[in-house]
DNA sequence: AAAGAGTAGGGTAATTGGGGCT
DNA sequence: TCTGTCCCAATTACCCTACTCT
């Protein structure tokens, strides 16, 4: 998988939990834990199973001294 | 360069406490001390519980005659 | 439709960071 | 003053299984 610049809707390609944990040198299960928990947020696929993350979300929390990338809004629910 | 792979976001993937700590030769604690002292930057994870590091800023600080690299808001994407 | 790959969930042990002390 | 080690609490990592996605 290479660089895949923007999807057909113009937005960023969404993360998997698995990309993300990369970023953060984490595993794979603490980023779902981190969505699950509500610390960052997390786009559910319809079958309900997958999580997904925009890279916008990350920056902003790579930014975030504290991590704490402010949830603009809340967690769907 | 580029032996280390990028992480998702095209960045280089971020170093924990222990990798920091194995550059200076010191304790890993003594890694959170700095970060805890703002003598280095260092991201937490919104577990709060980890920090990172990103390795631009340890090699800036390798990098200083004195050590002393500045906390500056380095990167900016 | 079936098979393979990938990911989330549960449970438990290990690691990390904070505070205190040397 | 700064660093390393001890104890403790919370978070994180690794095990396996079940279900989804391609």
């Amino acid at each position: 998988m290479s660089i895949m610049p923007l999807s057909p809707l113009g937005e960023e390609r969404l993360l998997t939990s698995e990309e993300v944990a990369t970023v953060f040198h984490v595993d794979p299960k603490t980023i779902t834990r981190w969505a699950a928990a509500g610390l960052i947020r997390a786009i559910r696929t319809p079958g309900g199973r997958l999580f997904r993350y925009r890279p916008a979300d990350i920056r902003a929390i790579l930014s975030s001294p504290d991590g704490q990338a402010e949830v603009v809004e809340a967690v769907s629910a």
